[in-house]
RNA sequence: GCCGGGGUAGCUCAGCUUGGUUAGAGCGUACGACUCAUAAUCGUAAGGUCGCGGGCUCAAAUCCCGCCUCCGGCACCA
């Protein structure tokens, strides 16, 4: 276990809402895993920012007729919002276009030119010479070459989905008249510098997966490419040169730097050294399956080339893309779930509950089915977890005056479980630590089970004798489960906490002591109700008949 | 085509790295128990030639080879 740690989920891109995809494979786990250390006592921050540069946003900011800073500032308000509702709790959710991180990108290219890693190479770019600029990316449409579909971007084409080398008929996006080939000198980082140091780095790094790495080295064996990283745009970080007026980063150059600077802007402010906590602390950048070039490859050459300034990555967490009921995610065809709609219809935690137990530690896709989250809700966190915890409060409730009665000598049974609480309190961090965030949440529904069958046989109801042993037990037992769920479903976890009669937050307390009975005879509980409202067939059925619905 | 991951009970999956008790879990099904609890819970049972074929071995779901089959990725989309 570090002593601190500095823990990042990938940038959501300024132009559109987070839905479940995004948490499913990047927030969520990020999130789990960071409010699990907190509870370790690590000193750990969880941040993120809004990816505010880049050809798309400046084109749908001037559809919209907006200035392409406003445009990105909703969005980044907007994601926030969200990502506070489903208990995404980031320590710092700040934006690329911060004056920090432009002059830390700016920094960082100075001192790649320094160290020879930059040149510049004349490119051919498209250019209109009605609207007097350059063409990148999405600014020219045209006809597809693969499948023939028109007014499609020259770098992605939406009906087939394939990155076409040249587009035909060329059109510019915002005049439609044809655009002519014009030279531009562009700045090219030289990725293939590194290809040995990264080749050493992959190999010799044991805690980065082994199927990613696997994958990521053969891209090295093929050959690198080196990156033009230059865009003749408005909106981007301009590049720091006198003769490159005009010009702007590539956003792959810039965003991921904004890790950097946001972490050392978040530690600034709490008055430490950004660079030497960066460099004290175990690095996580969580991400998903389709930017893992830029993680195992770009974002550590760069770090390479300022003569690793700033530590490279320990762990790079990386996830599959989640489905809806079996099929992609698409938002042209509205098979699509916005994070927003979703918990404005559920309980957020149930989102999180659902989805920590399908969400693997491997690059395989995930399966969001409707039937598959209410049967998971109703039958595992309600029936089996929230079941014993209000069992054993009503009872102390109703048969103890809301008090938790006196012990007196353990039993055999009863120590028993005191034993497998701190078990499962052990193991389930072992997997957290590791990750292993689906098979923690199985570890905890285990002990929740053992709890339950406990309870049965000891019956407090009839066994009056043991009935005061059984309850202290029990309830000790639910605080120690409102400290190891606090993690996966922050918000019933705390109101467990508070019927529990206990003081201050469920997030405050610490891991290992859930492992030990700390509620002691005489303390009162508070005010005792059912934790959850089952999921009901209706409710299940009317979410599946939006889905694909235009 | 290349690379990667799968194929285990009706369904969803675990186990396979380090071969070795009657191959496990949840859901579903049948029967029973209980009543503290949101008809929740607990117990018992039925149900699998662990994709197919071959090999190594005293012993294979687990290692090796071949085949069939499904899925994903192939570069800037979490």
């Amino acid at each position: 276990m570090p002593a601190s740690a500095i823990i990042t989920s990938a940038l959501p891109y300024a132009n559109g809402e987070i839905h479940l995809g995004h948490i499913a494979s990047t927030y969520l786990p990020a999130d789990i895993f960071t409010r699990f250390l907190r509870l370790k006592g690590v000193e750990a921050y969880h941040i993120c920012a809004s990816d505010d540069f880049g050809t798309p946003i400046l084109i749908k900011a001037e559809k919209e007729g907006k200035k392409p800073e406003d445009y990105v500032a909703h969005w980044n308000r907007r994601d926030a919002e969200d990502f506070a509702a489903a208990g995404i709790s980031f320590d710092l959710f700040y934006r690329t276009s911060s004056p920090e991180n432009v002059k830390f990108v700016q920094d960082v290219f100075k001192k790649l030119k320094q160290n020879d890693h930059i040149y510049e190479h004349d490119v051919v770019q498209f250019y209109c010479e009605f609207d007097d600029k350059f063409l990148p990316d999405r600014y020219v449409v045209g006809k597809c070459p693969f499948c023939g579909a028109d007014n499609q971007y020259s770098d992605l084409c939406e009906k087939c989905g394939r990155v076409p080398d040249e587009i035909l008929e060329p059109k510019c996006a915002i005049c439609g008249r044809p655009p002519v080939k014009k030279q531009s000198t562009h700045y090219f980082f030289k990725l293939s510098n590194f290809s040995q140091e990264l080749k050493k780095w992959l190999s010799e790094n044991a805690r980065l997966q082994t199927d990613v790495k696997n994958y990521v080295i053969n891209w090295i064996n093929e050959g690198l490419q080196d990156w033009d990283i230059t865009r003749d745009l408005s909106w981007g970080v301009p590049i720091p040169l006198d003769e490159a007026k005009g010009k702007v980063f590539y956003g792959w150059f810039d965003n991921h730097l904004c890790y950097i600077s946001t972490a050392a802007k978040l530690i600034e402010e709490k008055g430490g050294d950004g660079k030497k906590f960066w460099n004290g602390s175990d690095i996580y950048h969580f991400i998903g399956k389709d930017i893992v070039y830029h993680h195992y490859l770009f974002l550590p050459a760069m770090r390479m080339g300022i003569n690793r300034e700033y530590k490279l990555p320990d762990y790079i967490p990386t996830r599959g893309h989640l489905m809806l009921q079996n099929q992609k995610i698409s938002k042209s065809r509205n098979w699509y779930i916005g994070l927003r709609d979703f918990v404005s219809v559920f309980n957020p935690d149930y989102l999180r509950f659902y989805m920590a137990s399908i969400v693997t530690y491997s690059q395989d896709d995930l399966n969001f089915d409707f039937d598959a989250f209410a049967e998971k809700i109703n039958n595992e966190l309600i029936a089996n977890v929230g079941n014993f915890v209000n069992r054993a409060l009503s009872f102390t409730q109703k048969s103890f005056a809301g008090r938790v009665p006196e012990a007196g000598t353990l039993a055999q049974d009863d120590s028993e479980i005191k034993d497998a609480v701190a078990a499962a309190v052990k193991e389930t961090g072992e997997l957290l630590s590791a990750n292993e965030t689906d098979r923690a949440l199985r570890r905890i529904l285990a002990l929740s089970n053992q709890l339950n069958q406990y309870f049965q046989k000891k019956k407090p109801w009839s066994e009056k004798d043991t009935a005061a042993a059984t309850l202290y037990v029990a309830v000790n037992a639910a605080r120690s489960l409102a400290i190891l769920l606090a993690p996966f479903i922050p918000f019933s976890a705390e109101k467990m906490w508070s019927q529990l009669g206990l003081q201050g937050s469920v997030h405050k307390q610490s891991w290992d002591s859930a492992g030990q009975f700390a509620i002691l005879a005489g303390h009162a509980l508070g005010r005792v109700e059912p934790l959850f409202k089952k999921l009901e067939a209706k409710e299940i059925e009317e979410q599946k008949a939006k889905l694909g619905r235009k």
